[in-house]
Formats: C-alpha cells, structure tokens, sequence
DNA sequence: CTCGATCCCTGGACGC
DNA sequence: TGCGTCCAGGGATCGA
C-alpha cells in the first residue's frame, strides 16, 4: 500500500530527525524479509546515516563508512553503504525512544547514538531490507525504471506507446515506472479517462499526454497531503495520510462516479483490482476475444 | 513479450 | 464467543 507519495511522506519525516545519527547496535526479530540478515548485524554499528532517499517505492539510508579508529582490518568497512528498505504492503520505519517495548512485528531495531531507536515494523512482511555496497546498489537499482516525478512528457509517452501490454499492467511496472501502484494507477486513469485494460500501444499521444500529466498532479497532490491511509499506513510521526479522502476511484466500488454518477466498477485487471467508471472510461474494442 | 497462476503473510471482514 | 474461510496486495517466479 505504501507507494510513491507514501514512501515520500516517510522519508521527509525521517529526515528531520535521522541524518546524522550513528547505528550503535542492530537487534532483528523474524528475517525472511531481509536479504542476508547477518550482514545486517555485521556491518550496520558503527555507520552513520548521512542521508535518506527515495527511489521508487524504496528508501535508501545513505551510510558512511566506519570511522578509521573503529575499523576491523581487511573488513572492506570504510567504504560507503546503503539500508535499501521497502515497506510492502505494511511496512513502517519510524524512530522511538529506547526503553519503549517493541510491538509484535517491530522485527529491526536499530539503536542510535542519541537514545533513540530507528524501528522497522511490518505485520505482513511484504516489505524488504538489504544491506548494499555501492556496486550492488547500483546494480540493483538498474533494473527500474523512470521516477513518473521526473519524466518529462515525451518519454513517458514513448514508454507506454510502445508496449502491447494493458495500461493498468504498465503503469504497476516498476521497470517501467517507479513508485506507482494499484491506488494512484486507478486514480490516474479514473483522471483521464482511460480503461485500465487499454492496451499501451492503442493509446493516443493525447491520451499518453494526459495520463502523465495527470499522475504527476495527483502524486504531487498526494505528497501535500501526506499520502492516503486506507488501511494502516502511518508515516514517520505516526500519523495517517489524508487524501484517500480525494479518491475518485480506488476502493469506490458501487459509488457512484464524481463526473457522470455512473457506478464505479471493479475488475481485475493484470492480477489486480482495479476500479473505474465505465461510462467515462470506456472499454476497449477488440482486445482479448477467446475464441 | 505478455499473460495468468501461485506463493509469501497476517489482520480484518464475514458467515455460521 | 469462536471458529473457518476468504480477501487484500507488491513482488518474485514459473509455465504457457
């Protein structure tokens, strides 16, 4: 649940606080979402976080390298690394005072130089956490595709002109785009107008046009309002997001439409739900006959 | 390349 | 009250 505005509603929290501070200590509760949880526990005390990013869904915490004193011979521990976290479907990272007992799924906790704990909670584990050297990160990060924040009209176009695959499939496709999911997916299309089982390549370069003009204006609009709480997303400070309050769409099954008072429909549509107005956002011809 | 199916996981909704 | 069942969903993976 936690997507692009989501992710950024984290991240500019945890930058008021965290920048700066040093991992003393590193404790972990359950690790199937974490990638090579020893390196974890190996190579985070001693770093300290020097920045925090985000790319796509994800959140980077930039770490230096430890200081020269503290250094272990032949580790490699000078070099800069990275916390790549992702939030999944329940994912939070928040700070708390130390001493505060820690909740049944806070599986990370990463104790700070200040008293604080950095505390990753996640009840369903979708999330993931990896600790990453620079060539690894970089690596990692080849494989996605354009911030929709920060493509510019043409090339968005072009990404989606060119693929035979639906509409909903590619907007969900990280190597596509990063940072969209099934709620700003459907608002976006619900905004212009496009039925999400559209395939890429049948848009129209005006239709293209406005599909990514209107994602950006509803992701920059989400970020202001600190993202949309449907179930529990929470940011950094603990507090809900507001604009699911501005959904047109998502989760309006049955609800009539804010244009044209049309019933909001939901289908599935590339493995996911995915509402929409029928009357508004036609159905393509043509597509998918079974024969 | 694109698709659907399946799995991961738990809480919440719902039916009885 | 309590149990069982179903569903949500991001992403990886596999086979068609």
């Amino acid at each position: 649940m936690p997507e692009l505005p989501e992710v950024e509603t984290v991240v500019r929290g945890l930058r008021q606080s965290i920048p700066g501070r040093t991992i003393l200590s590193v404790r972990l509760g359950k690790t199937d979402f974490i990638d090579d949880p020893v390196a974890l526990e190996e190579n985070l005390p001693g770093r300290r976080i020097e920045t925090i990013e985000r790319f796509g869904k994800f959140m980077l915490l930039r770490l230096s390298g430890v200081d020269s004193a503290k250094r272990i011979p032949d580790k490699g521990d000078a070099e800069p690394a990275s916390l790549l976290v992702h939030l999944g479907m329940t994912g939070q990272l928040a700070p708390s005072p130390s001493g505060q007992p820690c909740g049944k799924h806070t599986h990370v906790c990463l104790t700070l130089d200040d008293g604080r704990e950095l505390r990753y909670t996640d009840p369903r584990r979708f999330g993931r956490m990896a600790y990453l050297t620079e060539t690894p990160l970089a690596q990692e990060l080849t494989a996605f595709g354009v911030d929709p924040l920060e493509v510019n009209a043409a090339e968005f176009a072009t990404r989606i002109r060119t693929r035979t695959a639906r509409i909903k499939a590619l907007l969900l496709d990280q190597s596509v785009l990063r940072g969209v999911g099934n709620i700003y997916a459907d608002e976006s299309l619900w905004r212009a107008k496009i039925h999400p089982a559209r395939l890429g390549i049948r848009l129209t370069e005006k239709e293209a046009e406005t599909l990514g003009k209107v994602l950006q204006d509803i992701l920059r609009k989400a970020i202001v309002m600190r993202g949309s709480s449907i179930s529990d997303f929470l940011d950094a400070d603990g507090q809900p997001g507001e604009y699911q309050r501005r959904h047109r769409a998502y989760g309006r099954e049955g609800e009539s439409c804010y244009r044209c008072r049309t019933p909001i429909r939901r289908i599935i549509v590339a493995g996911r739900s995915s509402y929409f107005c029928p009357k508004c956002q036609p159905a393509p011809r043509r597509v998918k006959r079974r024969t």
